[in-house]
DNA sequence: CAGGTATGATTAAACGATTTACCCCGGCGG
DNA sequence: CCGCCGGGGTAAATCGTTTAATCATACCTG
């Protein structure tokens, strides 16, 4: 049986109240007393309970964090970062997964709150409206939607990898992504537009509308860069190139999103763009955490997105080995 | 303010020991009043506050879930089952990854017990021993690895897709892995070097020991497919192989394991074994919730992996699509 | 020396749900 | 008529921690 607060105040012959204002800071005790109490708990290796201590604070100590969807490789990378920021802030996190039927997101939200989350990170399933809910929140979209906490330039990426093709003297671009149902692909297509230089021309297709097709056809009409907006878009598009005999990136440069596993590894390896998860998680746990204490929250925070230059958009060098940051 | 069980007794004139007495079917209550009560309590939307109950009854209705590295592609898929199954019993999962230092595994434990869990779901890292925790716990590893609860059938796997190979026509395999530290990749070449047929041979290599040399030199002497412990393993492979000039499957045939998110899209598509994610995080949930509640915990279970075949073992007909299961 | 004040520690009341032990009342058997 | 029993319900204790209110003591000041 773990110790309990009064099994320190027997041992030590005072009074639970003291032991808790010792061990907390709270309240007056003497030095001598706070020394000895501090001794004998961890001598006992004392842990306030969880229980107890919610019951009477009204404070759980644990965060909820809603994912649209666990199985997409994007997530868990923010997860990790989330949990390891939440961890030594003393929050634990409960996790949901909001994949599934239409209104999951909502339950998922409902169903923490039932749990008595103090707080939540919501990471919301595509161009949802969600209501806010009734605890303090961190939202992390992209930049373009109201009442965002934390999130990765998306549209700074975009321009970041429209310069670097531009600086390899890709003139004719192709910028193609899964769906434009997705924010963030669409911020990501839409910071590509708004940093095509003079004389450059793209034109914008989608995987889902026949895109393959369209990105061919602007091929055979001398555009010569591939820009995508996710890693598994660009390798979607790799298959289809290879057949028709297009080199990469001899006679056509192709770059993804997000730097996911397998980028660096295929051939030629993927130059892609990736927002340190890291970051996000930190700015969105330092957030709640201030709102918790009741310090003014941090203002909304962008994350840059790296780019990693690899073979796929080299000029016609050799391919190089390259080593993923972390 | 969330209504107490106290509001729904004053509003009916009852003592909330009725109230609870009713709503859990505990005690003797008529039927009339429990009727009653019932129908306040949703008008009222009241949920019993966890933290009260959690201290009266010493059960948080919380499981810990235990991951070696939420960024290794093959978790998510886990958690998300887990998720999914320990909702419907009506459990929220506190998850943390153990990923960094030595010792964060035990340390994670350590935490998730501090706050108190009813159990946990444990992936250990690989080949770690732990000291068992003093709640009921469900281990997901190999087959091989004592107290294991459940997990993916890696001998089995193995078997199947040697098998398939032979079906094939290859009877010179090359078998590899990324490490052998890893007990589930010394698993899946084991169960591949088991059911060799008559007449087969196979040399077995690790990617961390200068596998890839292994490998062609094995081709050199004549063998026509590579098994790998891995889907990223064989991509990592398929880059050399095409820059020799070695066509997959024509000359050589690649299989993978665990069907990530861009086998189905490489090409050639990858030949890959998968476990049902839902079956394992399913039986987990059920031992636990069984244990938890006192019935007698089911026998260990081994979910079989199933092959999906797709390009890149093909006979030399043309690739053709193939759909993931879900 | 009386009265005010700072210090150190204690008492007791929460927090919200569950559960044990008990009470009341009507019916029934002896 | 008395005692017993069972159905229906309630009072109160309990879980472990925090905190407001209180108390005792010694010290300081005028």
């Amino acid at each position: 049986m773990q110790p309990k607060l009064k099994d320190i105040a027997n041992a030590l012959g005072v009074s639970p109240a003291s032991v808790s204002n010792a061990l907390r800071g709270t309240g007056r005790v003497s030095a001598d007393l706070a020394e000895r109490v501090r001794a004998e708990a961890d001598r006992l290796g004392y842990r306030p309970g969880p229980a107890g201590r919610a019951l009477r604070t009204g404070r759980s100590q644990m965060l909820g964090l809603i994912l649209p969807d666990l199985s997409n490789p994007l997530f868990p990378r923010m997860a990790q970062a989330i949990q390891r920021h939440s961890e030594t802030a003393g929050y634990g996190i409960l996790i949901a997964d909001s994949h599934g039927e239409r209104g999951a997101q909502e339950e998922a939200i409902a169903r923490m709150l039932q749990r008595g989350v103090d707080a939540l990170v919501i990471i919301p399933r595509r161009g949802t409206v969600l209501q806010t809910p009734p605890v303090p929140h961190a939202l992390i979209d992209t930049p373009s939607t109201p009442g965002n906490t934390v999130s990765a330039d998306h549209r700074g990426g975009g321009a970041t990898i429209v310069r670097h093709l531009a600086e390899r003297g890709h003139s004719r671009l192709v910028l193609i992504g899964d769906s434009d149902a997705s924010p963030v692909q669409r911020d990501r297509i839409a910071g590509m537009r708004e940093s095509l230089g003079d004389g450059m021309t793209a034109t914008t297709a989608w995987l889902a509308e026949d895109g393959i097709a369209t990105c061919f056809d602007a091929i055979g009409r001398g555009a010569t860069a591939i820009a995508t907006t996710s890693d598994l878009v660009a390798l979607q598009i790799l298959g289809p190139l290879n057949e028709a005999g297009i080199e990469v990136p001899e006679q056509v440069a192709l770059s993804g999103f997000d730097d996911l596993v397998f980028a660096s590894v295929m051939r030629p390896a993927l130059t892609t763009l990736v927002a340190d998860a890291n970051a996000i998680g930190c700015h969105a746990i330092a957030t709640l955490t201030a709102i918790l204490e009741g310090r003014p929250a941090p203002p909304p925070m962008r994350v840059p997105m790296t780019l990693i230059p690899r073979a796929s958009t080299a000029l016609r060098t050799k391919p190089r080995q390259e080593t993923i940051p972390c």
